[in-house]
DNA sequence: GGAAGATATTTTAAGCTTAAAATAAATCCC
DNA sequence: GGGATTTATTTTAAGCTTAAAATATCTTCC
């Protein structure tokens, strides 16, 4: 197998390419699982909640009428089968409710009730904040480069993994 | 409560510093979780095997002699239970074995079989000629700049999230 | 109208994940 | 030595996740 080196400085040992991105994948799962880690630590601390059902209700607030299981299905880019389990916490706990749609029976029409909306927005506000607070070392300069890198990580992966769905 | 913005060009309507914080952490998390599912999916076809698997027999790669469970534990940054569970069904797939400690006989020491060993030499080259090809559109500076702009993140969060862990 | 196919959702089986409880064994200390 | 504490691991209960099978309903087309 032949190694191919982009040389980066020429008194230093180049280090493989194949090398150089596995590291870059290795940071940015860690990276990226260690932030969500504490997030979902904080909304179960602060709000008795996980990350699932806060997608949800932040997928259905937006959506004044109410979406389907299946438009939420889409939208959180989750199966199925997992909306109606998480749909069903939610439901328990006075959050959202489910009624069948008028023109189709098959589907489910899931809307906040008057108390899962006044607890999200507590919820989002404090999830703003927290967030910005983590990121507060950040100038907007190396936020737009960081997000800039991840839009071009994003693209390079559709483009260079077509099997992959 | 009062919005501070940061100018970043002032001709255009600056955005809030919060927001885009949260942009940020959108798109990493959305970035990050599609290359981990595509990866899923690699490891799946291509081997019939699961990330946490994975990682486990990588951990297990680079330990001579083994490690107990509560290393594995420790170095996978997973519950003591998970560990449990993923050794359970890599054993029955032949890959690993438990032995009591000779001198610890609460501890297990799980080693790689032959046959897990010349497995995971197979996964551990296709798989980061499969991330090199994934980045294959960044130069070693893109990288760099990226791994940079990570390991701050990292340290910015834990900075700013003293009661996370 | 009614069969065939498509669509919406739930159920099922399997695996990953955690926190907390339970077990078992080692260590500490009097 | 032996009780108290600590440490290593497994078990348990709950939730998240998926793919595939099962249900129910709708649409198409003759």
């Amino acid at each position: 197998m032949v190694q191919e080196v982009r040389v980066v400085d020429e008194k230093v040992a180049a280090v493989p390419a194949t090398k150089q991105a596995l590291r870059l994948w290795l940071r940015l799962f860690s990276s990226t699982t260690m932030i969500e880690q504490r997030l979902r630590n904080f909304l179960k601390d602060r709000f008795d909640t996980t990350l699932p059902r806060f997608d949800l209700m932040a997928a259905l607030y937006r959506a004044e009428d109410g979406l389907t299981m299946g438009e939420l299905s889409r939208w959180l880019l989750v199966s199925n089968g997992n909306v109606t389990g998480v749909a069903e916490r939610l439901e328990k706990e006075g959050l959202i409710t489910r009624r069948p749609a008028p023109n189709d029976r098959r589907s489910q029409i899931v809307t906040m009730t008057p108390a899962g909306r006044a607890a999200f927005e507590g919820w989002a506000r404090e999830h703003e904040e927290w967030i910005s607070n983590i990121f507060a070392d950040f100038s907007a300069k190396e936020i737009d480069a960081f997000v800039a890198l991840l839009v071009k990580a994003k693209e390079s992966v559709i483009k260079h993994d077509k099997k992959g769905k």
